[in-house]
DNA sequence: CGTCCGAATTGATGCAAATCAAAGGATCAC
DNA sequence: GTGATCCTTTGATTTGCATCAATTCGGACG
């Protein structure tokens, strides 16, 4: 008798079970039917283990699969012949890592985990496959690869329109809004991401980021110590973030 | 003996005919077999023609096609509540735009005709149906979805790296092989979109652009009178591009 | 517990591009 | 053909942020 239930809570240790993942409503399995689960769970990999720094994949290696982060977080970016570096987006759990490179034989960015991290791989073929056969996991798909291209305007619109602070702002909220759907405190976070990520992904200086953390500090926007992030004034920082489009206004 | 033959060039009136159609190498129909082709040709509808400065859609209009470029050009950007309007692409004949749309019920950018155009319309209910019985042109959507991706992180590295030269040559030489791909010279065209929209898409101030314009003519590199571009140096236009990556490559 | 090295902060200076201002050019309507 | 309007170019000035330089902080590790 205690075979069987062994057995039904670890089949296999390769084969990730979504049905007891905690993840199972951000991530790729909201979007299936509990009765197709079964068919999601056949095709994804239980990821290993990658420690502060490591590569989860870069620009030389061959397309096979998309990944979801399951613990920890990532972050991914495009690195130039030149070897200058573009961080293209920061990832937390339950996101979905790799979209970008669904059309070319090698990823087109590298994948870095910033903290000890664990994800799930998808492999692209099994994938492309059951998209096919189930409407509503392809039209999940779809959705999220059009969110990420609107995301990716989203900081396009930040880079070039809008100041220092806004940038930094907006950086801020956004992590908050994820941290809290999460069920972590939004106004209490610590940062994944070191300074000088931040600073690269919004087209910044590291110096200028920290000036403007101890400048917010100062305004009683936030509390900031390291990594260690208190927003003690979120209305604020919306307000700082709008302040452009606010003051370009006619009326 | 007549009638079957009218019939058969014009079967609707809103049907499209992709098989008679020049861009077929480009646009979708490059991804479906050609038995599958009718199927295509069943769910694409012949849009209308737009005249310069007409919306095809905007940020208000429900979701509920894609639009593959048939003639002209169509230009896309987002418009903030304060107004403030960020260009987030130009699309040419084949290009298919509002991919980036596909998560919500609102297209997220508006699209704006450049010059007199027209385009097919993909109702994409109908898209998605198909894409799920057709294998290929599904892994086509991802395909093009994942280079959309691309292309914005591509924007966004531009935007936060480079100088106004180097943003204005990587244009130009885009354009070029866009134009190349399309049978029309690579070194000599009709920019589509005003000065305006060049600086509003690289994040520049228009005055820049005109700068930039004037000194590469100096140098020699280009020629321009209004939209009429001719390209002198391609390649010195590529060192302007790679000069960035180069100057800070350490070796 | 002290040492070491990368990360973060703070200050001083310089520059690329924005902004302000104004004059030409092109395009359209009438 | 002739204004009217918008688009483009050119020049003068300002400015936000990068860059350079120098501490200070903090965590890893013997």
């Amino acid at each position: 008798m205690a075979q069987p239930i062994r057995f039904r809570q670890a089949p296999s240790p390769l084969k990730a079970s979504c049905q007891q993942c905690s993840l199972s409503n951000l991530c790729l399995p909201l979007a299936v039917q509990d009765n197709d689960l079964d068919s999601l769970e056949d095709i994804v990999q239980q990821g290993r283990m990658y420690d502060r720094g490591e590569h989860i994949f870069d620009q030389s290696t061959p397309f096979r699969s998309c990944f979801a982060v399951k613990s920890g977080s990532v972050k991914t970016s495009i690195i130039t012949e030149g070897g200058e570096e573009q961080v293209t987006g920061f990832f937390m759990p339950g996101e979905l890592v790799g979209l970008d490179s669904m059309s070319g034989e090698f990823y087109a960015c590298t994948a870095k985990a910033l903290e000890r991290t664990s994800v799930c791989e998808f492999p692209i073929e099994k994938l492309e496959e059951l998209t096919g056969k189930l409407p509503d996991l392809q039209h999940h798909m779809y959705r999220l690869m059009s969110q990420e291209i609107q995301n990716s305007h989203q900081l396009a619109m930040l880079l070039s329109k809008n100041t220092a602070e806004e940038r930094i702002a907006a950086l801020l909220l956004s992590l908050s809004s994820r941290f809290q759907r999460r069920r972590m405190s939004p106004t209490n976070f610590s940062l994944p991401m070191a300074r000088n990520d931040i600073a690269n992904f919004l087209g910044l200086a590291v110096e200028t980021v920290s000036r403007v953390f101890t400048r917010f500090q100062n305004q009683g926007l936030i509390r900031a110590r390291g990594r260690e992030v208190e927003l003690l004034d979120v209305e604020a920082l919306q307000l700082v973030t709008r302040e452009f489009s606010r003051q370009n206004c006619q009326h």
